[in-house]
DNA sequence: GCAGGATAAAGACATTTTGTCTGAAAATCA
DNA sequence: TGATTTTCAGACAAAATGTCTTTATCCTGC
């Protein structure tokens, strides 16, 4: 059938962190940080990634200026959020809270991270009771 | 460089899917589910699937029996747990603290979810003081 | 026992994805 | 203007993935 093919591929994904960490860069920029040593056609490999980035609306591009720069419009919280909803509907019929109940079921919590949880939790409670809904 | 595959496959995992609806299958049993009004090839199609599914560990066959029956050894739930550690891996640097921020923020979670949570966390608290480990 | 039908096993194949690279056009600057 | 850098368009190879062909093997009813 149809092939889906990954939102963000793995090379695509290191650009990405780098322009979560920096914020508008050029193309330069990010090929020195991703492939130092290179010789020279990882300029050409790293506008290729942002070509395809761009065209899946993963980020802008400034043309204004020059050198030309980039910067993400999808932000690292945004593909976590993503990630997850599509591994629920692979998984779960859509919905997160499998996810979530799976997770803590899972044994793969540390005690922090349940300490964290709770504190999520009693936030929603809060929440809940100021606004008087269940 | 090298390309990471994925886990399992989308044509895997609605062959997946069928196991953990229906425990032990044979071939024919999962083409006729998942290829109905199907020509002859599909046949061969979900052996290659289950042969696949095989050689990465998450089925089993018994040969014992004829035809050979089919038994997932990966669950749904520890898929899930796979696919969220592998988003943490790659988005959060292993923590799974921000895949809980996120879920529980877009996630719906009753007065009754909540409770519900809670208690599996004090379980497992419980069960960390008991053994002495972290 | 044997013919016929079903299953198992091995591998080939086409298409898509993905990372990389080449070459030429356009822009900047000394 | 000439040199350097950047942009742009497209080619490419390797790998992944879904599908199919073929042949060997097994079991069934007669």
């Amino acid at each position: 059938m149809s092939r889906t093919p990954q939102d963000v591929t793995e090379a695509e994904l290191a650009v990405l962190q780098q322009m979560w960490d920096q914020g508008a860069v050029t193309v330069r920029q990010l090929t020195d940080e991703l492939y130092p040593r290179g010789g020279g056609s990882e300029y050409a490999t790293v506008q290729k990634l942002l070509e395809r980035l761009g065209r899946k609306n993963y980020i802008v591009r400034n043309r204004e200026v020059w050198p030309h720069m980039f910067e993400a419009t999808v932000g690292r919280d945004e593909l976590i959020g993503r990630r997850l909803q599509s591994t629920a509907d692979q998984l779960c019929d859509g919905s997160l809270q499998p996810l979530l109940t799976t997770l803590v079921k899972s044994d793969k919590l540390s005690a922090r991270d349940r300490e964290s949880l709770r504190g999520l939790l009693d936030n929603l409670d809060k929440e809940a009771k100021r606004k008087g809904s269940s």
